[in-house]
DNA sequence: CCAACACTATGGAACGTTCCAAGCGTTATA
DNA sequence: TATAACGCTTGGAACGTTCCATAGTGTTGG
């Protein structure tokens, strides 16, 4: 007999346990690879299984044992290439541990994003990582209060009582800037994206702390803010052009804001590498072949996914243990946005 | 008394009904909004709801009414732009109906994607929607045997039992050349990416019936395959220029593509717009903002991914019906990657 | 010859819902 | 007054696993 499985009406342990001619017992054990069937069961069990075409039944495990292999996955913006890249890591280290992500692309709303939280509880999710949308803190608060692991990831909400982990912002904007004034460049703007999240607020940190390092005076006026995105970006540029204040680079909070800019430096008939120079943030894929290939703050967006993933997996084994804060190192790229490298 | 709400040991609607005075009956009724329940029992119910912070397990209902709210969403490749759009359309369309989409990333791995298959049986998705690697037709015609509703996204496998949607790729490239030729250009290369997938073969049909169509003689060697990546593109374009062939176009599988060969263009000193001209495919976000920004045919990416989930959607409902093929619209983008479109 | 033990196998309760059949109190109808 | 109808509520079986307590069979050692 063939079972057409379909959700409703496939095969269970209990047929298969009948047609193997042992109890749904055995065939469970079976399942789990347990040492305590004999071989010659275990085969019998197996060619039932082959037979019928069992599919195993996880919700109705998931319901017995009130664990579940689902983990949550909310990333703010997917169609970022940061975000992506993060999730792909954050996905491959989940697949290779048997854990399957649920998505959740928030879109930087708030209150999908909260909406989402509650729905992952209610699918009994073994722990969730997200990127925050930033605005929303209280749904991140209560959901926490759920006792179910929580890794924040890329977006740090200020809160000691959440795992987090991210890259070094500030050192990341303090090496940009460095760079650049070892090239001799005195008057640097920063397109400084959103300015109230705390990754936009450790950025500028950074900025600020690297001129002060220099010696090189603080101008409120060179730091543009606007959203992260290439529209974002070219508009920034126009303002930090206006100002007339002989700036001959830019730091930018993201690459995407760094590819805005050189669209309008561009149009502009300011040549990137020789007029002016741009660094970005993320390395993300495209900076690479950029025209010109962006300089830019490495952040290993993929394994920092991954790690995060890991971290989560971690503290689904052991939720004991206090909330811990990860910063991963970051680098920066030299390519030719900034002119040909200095030879070391 | 307070319930700590983690997996193991959260409220259950017993508890709930405990606490209201009612039967779990009614609690359940409560939760599906059923016009049975008086509205003052129905007050208590949820006052008590309140009160203990029940979260609703939706394992439970799913293996008791052996349905569930999950669909699996399968991609080749996130951290390609295209994909990641089309997954957030998928995303969205699922989000609004409720159903919550595992993710898996196979990251073009036919093995990944059967193991993924497999796993989205286990789980009990309500359906899958995949954007198939192509190599793997064996694990995907097993597991549409399981009568779980399925659709293939913007690649298709031929297969009569399969639904499909994708855009009209051999339109797309039609008139992409057909532009070109209009502009003038006679000798145009195809980067035609990999040649083995249908999305290849369609492509590569538009190419040579929009030169037949012209009365333009085809040439074998101006069509030059590569891996769809931006290092593919830049190869590609240095083949199709060591051809020495007084090419003056070329037509790219997609604008991963177009963004390699472009910088390979530049490498060799010719201006893109100017003394070359440059299509792509698939309007990725990008691709405006590229310099120059890159004429592109628009696949309306999103919108393609939020109709495959929809039709995902009906199929749940309906899983009955044949399969069903739709092929989306397609049109070019004009923009400076070949010169100033001719005034109209 | 029996106790002790290893090795396998098993029945049944439990997980948290849904849903059917049935119950009950009140009002309408005959 | 008996009965039907209506509005609301309920007990209990069922979904497909897991896992505990228990039991049957050899084998070993005293």
């Amino acid at each position: 007999m063939v079972f057409t499985t379909n959700l409703a009406g496939r095969a269970t342990i209990i047929d298969i346990a009948r047609i193997a001619g042992v109890s749904k017992s055995t065939v469970s054990l079976v399942l789990k690879n347990s040492a305590l069937v004999k071989a010659e069961t275990r085969a019998k069990v197996e060619a039932a299984m082959g037979e019928v075409g069992y599919v195993y039944n996880r919700a109705a495990a998931n319901l017995r044992t009130s664990k579940s292999n689902f983990v949550g996955m909310v990333i703010s913006d997917l169609n970022n290439a940061f975000f992506s890249e993060l999730a792909t890591g954050i996905e491959d280290a989940f697949y290779k541990a048997g854990y399957v992500p649920i998505l959740a692309n928030t879109n930087e709303d708030p209150v999908r994003e909260a909406r989402v939280l509650q729905s992952m509880r209610e699918q009994g999710v073994a722990g969730v990582i997200i990127s925050p949308t930033g605005t929303n803190s209280a749904a991140l608060e209560d959901f926490r209060r759920s006792h179910i692991p929580l890794v924040t990831i890329a977006r740090r909400i200020q809160s000691p009582h959440l795992t987090y982990i991210g890259q070094d912002n500030v050192n990341g904007v303090e090496k940009a800037c460095a760079y650049l004034i070892k090239l001799g460049h005195r008057r640097i703007g920063f397109l400084s994206g959103p300015t109230q999240t705390e990754t936009g607020l450790e950025r500028r940190q950074g900025y600020i702390q690297a001129l002060a390092a220099a010696g090189i005076a603080f101008d409120p006026e060179l730091i543009i803010k606007s959203p992260p995105t290439r529209r974002g970006g070219a508009e920034a540029a126009e303002e930090l052009l206006r100002l007339d204040k002989q700036v001959t680079a830019a730091v930018c909070f993201n690459d995407i804001i760094a590819f805005g800019a050189m669209a309008t430096l561009a149009a502009h008939k300011l040549e990137v590498g020789r007029d002016f120079s741009v660094i970005g943030f993320d390395n993300i894929g495209e900076s690479e072949f950029y025209k010109p290939p962006l300089t830019t703050v490495n952040a290993h967006t993929r394994a920092l996914g991954e790690q995060g993933g890991q971290i989560l997996l971690e503290l689904i084994e052991d939720p004991r243990g206090p909330a811990r804060t990860l910063i991963g190192p970051v680098e920066l790229v030299l390519r030719q946005s900034c002119g040909p490298p200095p030879t070391l």
